[in-house]
DNA sequence: TACCGCTTGTGAACGTGTGCACAAAGTCAG
DNA sequence: CTGACTTTGTGCACACGTTCACAAGCGGTA
């Protein structure tokens, strides 16, 4: 069940501290008995969302060795990113910390948890059994977990029914078919680059509403669809940008003076 | 303390990638020269440089078609974003446009791959011959080519010295003197989670100052170190997260006053 | 040459996200 | 109970990135 207590927003309601004259601009928060939570869940920045997923990880890896409470401090280190954001990120989904104590571990990945949804199991259809499909599709209940891979698809014929990783891989025809049977919530993309679009069209008309790309490919999907992109050649190229500046810097400095000290 | 160096999170696409420490030197008034190339290189926000490399795809695959010039206005519809923000992007790189005419397709080209320092070759060493590593390995020259794969490592003495993907893999012990023989530049680190930062560690010993990271972890590195992540975990639980955000849409949608009902 | 329509390049407004700094709120010792 | 100390939660300011809107510039046309 899990009924959510309505639990009020962040901003100082209950105590009134007489908060200047600053708060003239903000309007009225007690409208309607609106649901914080659901409001809150769409106000999450896309970026905090993703850290969430890094802390959560971290958070289990600590569980694990027997923590019972983190400060913002020794999370934000772990998790690579500087405490205040990290403060801020969590702020987002409620206020679950101890002041002058910290975070229960269990308690933070219980919440970071239920706003990720994962409290549900996530079906994943692969696509595309080639090298990357056949490597994600052996990562066998994806990492994480909560993530069950429970279809593979492939043009190729020869790929039909054969199992990989346990799973038998069906044609792609068959996406609508078997991705409604078995719930298939995320669908994961790794066919060469002129196949992408196709069996994106069908595994929206399968219903499924998020994808995950790995075709280097820019997917055109209805409104009502989330795609997530992953470009090794992109990842790559933007090293090489960096790899390039940095040896323009160094051409640069050593034409330059060499002014070791810089002052700021 | 210092300041945390995270590393990016590389998704491309809609989604602005997570950003993370901007690395911004200190406003240091450097009106020198105008050697512009290199000051303007330094310049470009990181999510412009993804976006680079984008476009350079579909001007290839635009070039291949035999297009001579094109339009902001089509160039940003095949990449997926809004023209302004295209032109913007391409004004970080130079004036090489023509008004009232558009671009010329392979002069963008050169352009965009001399910044992105695609002139050159970068040599790739991947760690970890699992699954994923296998399918990077067979990848074969690296999706867009101009990055080499020549040299793999691994910790299993059963691999080592099989070939896969036509090159031998070697121990991990011999990161250092392989990498530095075969002037590696690029790292990419695939290896189980436990093992990714001793390996790290290796590699930027060994000289490598670029590092593409798909293992789980935060990896500690020099500040000349750039590291960019895949994490498959982390996409899957973003998109899980809008799974999660759209059910609850619906929910709210359908039951109005309600104050919670989560599945179980 | 002068005009017209088209597309670039960019200054400026806007929005979002990050980091700082501090009050609020809790623990613990005496 | 009081006071010292610790850590959260957040208002605020700043910086970055995106978008708008338009002048500048170019080719084509008469």
């Amino acid at each position: 069940m899990a009924a959510q207590r309505g639990q009020r927003n962040g901003v100082g309601g209950d105590t009134p501290p007489a908060p200047t004259a600053a708060e003239i601009t903000t309007p009225i928060p007690r409208v309607a008995e609106v649901p914080a939570a659901r409001e809150r869940a769409r106000a999450i920045p896309e970026a905090a969302v993703a850290r969430l997923a890094v802390y959560l990880r971290v958070l289990s890896a600590m569980q694990e060795q027997g923590a019972v409470t983190v400060s913002s401090e020794e999370l934000s280190a772990a998790a690579g990113v500087n405490s205040a954001k990290l403060r801020k990120d969590l702020s987002y989904i409620g206020s679950y910390g101890t002041r002058g104590v910290g975070y229960e571990v269990t308690v933070l990945i219980e919440e970071i948890e239920r706003i990720l949804g994962l409290t549900r199991k996530h079906s994943v259809a692969v696509v595309g059994i080639g090298n990357l499909g056949h490597a994600l599709a052996n990562y066998g209940g994806f990492p994480g977990r909560g993530f069950p891979v429970s279809a593979l698809f492939d043009v190729d014929p020869d790929l039909v029914g054969v199992p990989v990783g346990g799973i038998a891989v069906h044609h792609i025809d068959d996406i609508p078919a078997v991705c409604a049977e078995r719930e298939v919530s995320i669908g994961v993309i790794a066919t060469p680059p002129p196949a992408a679009q196709a069996v994106c069209d069908r595994l929206v008309e399968a219903g499924v509403q998020c994808i995950l790309n790995f075709a280097p490919v820019v997917l055109q999907v209805p409104d009502h669809v989330e795609v997530r992109k992953v470009d090794l050649a992109v990842e790559l190229q933007v090293l090489s940008f960096h790899v390039a500046r940095r040896a323009d810097d160094a051409a640069a400095m050593e034409g330059r003076q060499v002014n070791g000290m810089v002052v700021s």
